[in-house]
DNA sequence: CAGATATCTGAATGGTGTTCAGATACTAAA
DNA sequence: TTTAGTATCTGAACACCATTCAGATATCTG
């Protein structure tokens, strides 16, 4: 795919002079440069040397850099949507202990993706893309997959009606905190398996 | 205290050639600076500019820019556990109410400070600071804090032995989380109340 | 084929982190 | 008190950065 060495690496001279598809370009090599030195630390120019392509021409695409960072983090949020989907549909049945699996998978998907590209998380979640409050949002469709998880585990009696209300809050919280505080390295990576232990007995609380 | 144009305003000469102690001045202005425009965006002239120093004065005490950077987050990162020691100094007993408002006061002093300063909880934990690993951290104190707040919603039987075991880690990585996606904009303000809430029914599960 | 338009370039502006030789002020020894 | 030494800070320089804009180039439209 792309060199190892993404860091300053010219591509081949394109052949014409229109490029094609340039902004889905500059998304994809944003994403690779920000893979590598961080969401602070991405260079426009950088960006457009990736692509062979002068650093103005940017500009025909992007307002500026921060718009490009946003474009940037709405694609993450599509594919980390995406994942948790495939993630669910590799999991089928009924059981309690489907449900159950898939609960811990949806949680698991998430750190695993960001745990491997903390760069991208931080990009996601730092403060760097704005996220629009109009209209729906990619982000709620992992929120949805989420809760016909916890209704599922509900039908099957893994959990309780009294936890039910709070288990997409306390869920995603629960991981996003814990992603967040492994990537940064304040908590150990194990923490993760244990935190899922005891968020399963955590909705077993109140009355059955 | 400061100018409300923080962003680019020289200080007053100052009287002496030698500063006295421009190490602390310059993490100061890095803080002002970092609240106004955010952790990235900030620019180590501007911080030398607003103390009223020449730029490469700074490298007498620091690296480089991350180095100051990280300084700033280990100073961050003290006097957060300073606003919680307090917070939990202010309720004093023994009760049960009186455990469960140290525990809820404590998550929310975390929240609060977080949310009227995002740009500086962004800075502690978006990955700009490195942490360093080795030796006793100053967040370590926190941690401790939630500890001993955890034996005293036990002993009063508020919460279970059995949850008792997951009460730091699914506490802590909650709260962190929902402050992020609220201050991100991903989840409404009101979610912090509703997830004490959550935690505290949370809390109850298991024999006991 | 010609004009119109979308796309990209080159150069310029002002800002940035970082380096380093040297100027300045304080400190300690004579 | 004078002088040597040292810590501290400055100024100029370098390479890189985001952003703007006039203009060159290719593609599309009639």
């Amino acid at each position: 795919m792309s060199s190892s060495k993404v860091l300053r690496t010219k591509s081949a001279p394109r052949e014409s002079y229109h490029h094609g598809d340039l902004k889905a370009a500059l998304i994809e090599a944003a994403i690779n440069l920000v893979r590598v030195n961080g969401p602070d630390h991405l260079s426009l120019r950088a960006v457009a040397e990736q692509v062979g392509v002068s650093p103005s021409a940017v500009y025909h695409y992007f307002p500026d850099k921060d718009s490009l960072i946003t474009e940037v983090g709405d694609l993450l949020f599509i594919k980390m949507a995406d994942m948790q989907r495939d993630a669910l549909g590799a999991i089928p049945g009924a059981s309690a202990r489907a449900a159950k699996q898939r609960y811990r998978e949806l949680g698991r998907t998430y750190f695993r993706w960001a745990n491997s590209e903390p760069n991208l998380f931080r990009l996601m979640f730092g403060g760097f893309c704005k996220v629009d409050k109009s209209g729906v949002h990619e982000e709620e469709e992992a929120f949805i997959a989420l809760s016909k998880c916890l209704d599922d585990l509900l039908s099957t009696g893994v959990i309780t009606p009294t936890m039910r209300k709070y288990g997409e809050l306390i869920s995603w919280t629960a991981v996003q905190g814990a992603t967040n505080l492994i990537i940064e390295g304040l908590i150990p990576e194990a923490a993760f398996e244990q935190l899922l232990d005891g968020l399963e007995l955590a909705m077993r609380a109140g009355t059955k």
